[in-house]
DNA sequence: GCCGTTTTCGGCCCGACTGTTTTCAGTCG
């Protein structure tokens, strides 16, 4: 069972746990124990097999390293299977309803016998939730909204496109007169691979003008709360976006706050406790005095430690790093030298290799690697050994043409369903840069699946493994790894991995490229451009490597080229 | 349910906004 399986089950635990009224200690105790199974970099098949003491993990105690264990062992947990009886998955699905938390879903249950989302909106309607205790006309209105909203509602969005509007918000709102700033906070900070919703902090004289240039914003589609202080509004995407506007001195802790994450926030406030210190977006106190809030420098040089970047700020170790001085130097989009995927119009791009040679030159790219598919994908007019060959001699010929910048022949090579490549050895030996995938068969089981990866990283001529997972963000799972089998063969073999920046795609992931990070695999971030335009997304890649704690040494086309081809060389087998 | 260089019991992060109240509970981030 993956570990994203058992982290799901101990939050369904936690919610039902809720709805029925537990300790909601208790309940923070299952998110706690769901979270840290979520960040393991292992699977737990392996560890219990390795006999591992889950105990010895985050926040898991005896009664849930018992439960974890059942969970992966037996495939299920009786206690939740009971829970599930007492509530049914209908009550447990009402949490998604904006505005409606565990109390009011347990009082509709237990009051109404609202069982269903249909049948709430039949409640909602016909005025009986309104007539509830501690409900109203307002409340079964905005049930009735928010079930209309559900879909949308529950939607993350890529980060691309919410950074793309946080950033047109942020540009436009700080025009606003007497406005002296304007800053991205929340996930969109911490370049989470998605969004949910976004933040905006201001400093400003006038909050009131603020607050009415947003509401007749267009990208504004509706206020949806406004107070003195902060203000909601859903976006013309579906998104919804906080804005507060706070005091200059606070502008650095209310920063630090409302970037979180939750889990690294309360890390910090716990250890301003324990320096008899409070902190709250407002500032750093002792005894309701201020004693910083203005920079988020001073927030952290309050309780000891230096400033973290915001990628980092999960709860998954920077503050351990940090004590000890250890934060990385993390990677930078002007640290790429080369990008080593993408198309052209020989396959499924749609431009030339003379036009994406020139366009990665002018966004400072010094070399490429032109990877069009491979044959098995027909969809995309994949290349057969005869197309590849005359390709690469047109790669050659364009190359010597072009100054400022080297043009590698690659391909993108398809590991097909029964584990074999889509090209032969004798043809891959000719090329200068091999990325292996899989595309299609990802439901294939776990055993066929690692077959296809090994057969591929134990082929010498594979330098790399592109999107490994093969996962598209919001669309499809990925297949089913065994990362520490994966990742192990990968080192061993010299095998390099991708992190392709496409932002429906960020694979590896932050978690496993870390993982690879530590067994000094080295790491390659990809545009997998099909166009001109295509390089714009390498950013994205970037700030998935920054969320792994990746330094520039650790990507290897972070090199410049010579040194680049050298290491490709040392990588390959002679001959 | 977890956790412990003061603790095996008694804590567990903090504040804004809304709706339904008339001092506050619930939800959200």
């Amino acid at each position: 069972m993956q570990n994203a399986i058992v982290a799901a089950q101990l939050t369904e635990y936690a919610d039902l746990l809720e709805i029925q009224g537990a300790n909601s200690f208790r309940v923070r105790a299952y998110r706690n124990a769901a979270r840290t199974v979520e960040n393991l970099s292992s699977g737990l098949e392996t560890l219990i097999a390795e006999g591992a003491d889950l105990t010895e993990l985050e926040g898991i105690g005896k009664d849930l390293a018992e439960k974890i264990v059942t969970l992966v062992t037996i495939g299920e947990l009786p206690a939740l299977t009971e829970l599930r009886e007492q509530v049914p998955t209908g009550v447990h699905e009402m949490l998604r309803v904006p505005g409606l938390g565990p109390k009011k879903v347990a009082t509709l249950f237990h009051d109404l016998n609202v069982r269903t989302l249909d049948d709430l909106r039949v409640a909602a309607e016909s005025g009986k939730v309104a007539e509830l205790k501690g409900f109203g006309k307002k409340t079964a209105q905005s049930i009735l909204e928010g079930l209309a909203l559900l879909d949308q509602q529950g939607k993350r969005y890529f980060i691309s496109a919410a950074r793309d509007v946080a950033e047109a918000l942020e540009h436009d709102l700080s025009q606003v007169p007497g406005t002296h700033q304007v800053a991205v906070a929340g996930s969109c900070r911490r370049r989470r691979e998605t969004c949910g919703d976004l933040d905006l902090l201001a400093v400003a004289d006038d909050e009131t003008a603020l607050m009415d240039r947003l509401a007749a914003h267009p990208l504004t589609e509706k206020v949806l709360a406004r107070g003195e202080t902060k203000q909601r509004v859903r976006l013309r995407n579906g998104m919804e976006l906080d804005l507060r506007v706070v005091p200059s001195g606070s502008f650095g802790a209310a920063m630090q706050y409302f970037t979180g994450s939750k889990e690294h926030n309360i890390v910090v406030r716990r250890m301003a406790q324990q320096r008899d210190l409070k902190i709250n977006e407002y500032g750093v106190f002792r005894d309701d005095v201020q004693i910083a809030g203005a920079t988020e420098e001073d927030v952290y040089a309050a309780i000891g430690l230096p400033w973290i970047p915001p990628e980092l700020r999960e709860n998954r170790g920077e503050f351990a790093l940090a004590e000890s001085g250890r934060l990385p130097r993390l990677i930078e989009r002007a640290d790429l030298q080369g990008d080593l995927h993408m198309h052209t119009t020989a396959t499924d791009g749609t431009a030339s290799i003379a036009e994406m040679a020139n366009a990665a030159k002018e966004r400072g790219l010094k070399y490429i690697a032109i990877t069009d598919h491979s044959k098995r994908v027909t969809m995309a007019n994949g290349l057969d050994a005869d197309r590849l060959l005359a390709h690469w001699q047109e790669i050659e010929r364009i190359s010597r043409g072009l100054t400022g910048i080297h043009v590698l022949r690659g391909i993108e090579c398809d590991i097909l369903e029964d584990g074999s490549l889509d090209l032969e050895d004798h043809v891959l030996a000719e090329a200068d840069w091999v990325i292996a995938v899989l595309h299609y068969g990802l439901k294939q089981p776990r055993d066929q699946i690692m077959k296809r990866l090994l057969n591929a990283i134990r082929n010498p001529h594979v330098d790399a493994i592109g999107h490994p997972t093969g996962r598209m963000i919001n669309h499809r799972a990925g297949a089913d790894i065994d990362f520490d089998t994966f990742l192990k063969a990968a080192a061993d073999h010299g095998t390099w991995l991708e992190i392709n920046a496409n932002p429906a795609r960020l694979d590896l992931d932050d978690v496993h490229a870390a993982a690879a990070r530590d067994l000094e695999i080295p790491i390659v971030i990809d545009s997998d451009a099909h166009s001109v335009n295509g390089f714009d997304v390498l950013e994205y890649g970037v700030d998935q490597a920054r969320r792994a704690g990746l330094r520039s040494e650790d990507v290897v086309n972070t090199l410049p080229w010579p040194d680049f081809w050298e290491r490709l060389q040392r990588r390959q087998p002679t001959g």
